[in-house]
DNA sequence: GCCCACCTGTCA
DNA sequence: TGACAGGTGGGC
């Protein structure tokens, strides 16, 4: 489900309700969302902060430790101040001292929750493989020409969804960043030019930006943390449009698939 | 590189 | 009933 964006949004609309609060009972009903750690050792731990990797959350605890979510497909962080009833397919639930509780549940049971000290962050695996994200101030033309080199003989639009590439990045704004840059999503990566690899870094940034502004892109299950739904949808070109006309050239949208995923885009816009 | 598995829900 | 869904990791 969440991107960059959306992971984004749910940093920021957590970090005002959950910072200086600590967890006084934990509950866990489905044990496999926990991919390392033990829960329990952040009881009475107040939460100091929290990060984000790509599409990794980093929740910071007092003594070092932390909470590594990444949402996957279907997950939310929620945070609640009346308990009862909880969400559907909640699976951990941290009640905080002070009231009010912070929720994991994902109906598909994809994402996952590392609790590791802080120098263990390095250990988990997709998060330490993270290439740098737009957002990043050492992000550039430059870095991203040198990651795509890895993958000549790929079609652009796989190699973007690859977070060792290009961190953040997922179905939605890969086509949308595709079409900016008016790049065909089955372009081999080996045959862009160096121009076209610098339109793409430079629309990057701005759309994630503009997408993060809009706190994020709700289709069906992506709400922050506070049950809000994103508005970015309003404001995509091609993801999800096929069939409608092309906002630049009146073009019908086509979908097609790439690297065994949805894919949309403008024939003419972004032609072979 | 491509295909599948991981899960559940929804929709044609 | 089957295809598909915003992600990732493991198998070949
Ligand atoms: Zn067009």
């Amino acid at each position: 489900m969440p991107e960059l964006p959306e992971v984004e949004t749910v940093r920021r609309s957590l970090l005002p309700l959950i910072v200086g609060q600590k967890p006084r009972r934990i509950e866990i009903f489905n044990e496999s969302v926990v991919a390392c750690g033990d829960l329990a050792d952040l009881l009475g731990l107040e939460i100091m902060d929290i990060g984000r990797r790509g599409k990794y959350l980093i929740i910071y605890f007092e003594k070092e430790l932390t909470l590594v979510v990444h949402l996957r497909m279907t997950g939310r962080l929620l945070w609640r101040e009346q308990p009862l009833p909880l969400p559907k397919h909640s699976h951990v639930v941290f009640r905080m001292e002070q009231g009010g509780e912070l929720v994991f549940a994902d109906v598909r049971r994809f994402g996952r929750l590392w609790l590791v000290p802080q120098s263990g962050l390095k250990e988990i695996s997709g998060l330490c493989k993270l290439a740098l994200e737009p957002l990043d101030e050492g992000f550039s033309s430059e870095n991203l020409q040198q990651n795509l080199q890895r993958h000549k003989k790929a079609p652009i639009k796989a190699v973007l969804l690859d977070q060792t590439v290009v961190a953040g990045l997922g179905n939605i704004y890969v086509d949308e960043v595709l079409f900016a840059a008016k790049l065909n999503p089955m372009r081999l990566t080996g045959n862009l030019t160096e121009s076209e690899i610098a339109v793409l870094a430079e629309v990057m940034p701005q759309i994630l930006a503009y997408a993060i502004e809009k706190r994020g892109t709700t289709f069906r299950d992506y709400v922050d943390g506070n049950n809000q739904s994103g508005t970015y949808q309003d404001f995509l070109k091609v993801f999800h449009k096929e069939g409608e006309k092309c906002s630049v050239c009146g073009t019908v949208i086509l979908k097609t698939k790439v690297g065994g995923r949805s894919t949309f885009y403008c024939p003419n816009c972004q032609p072979k």
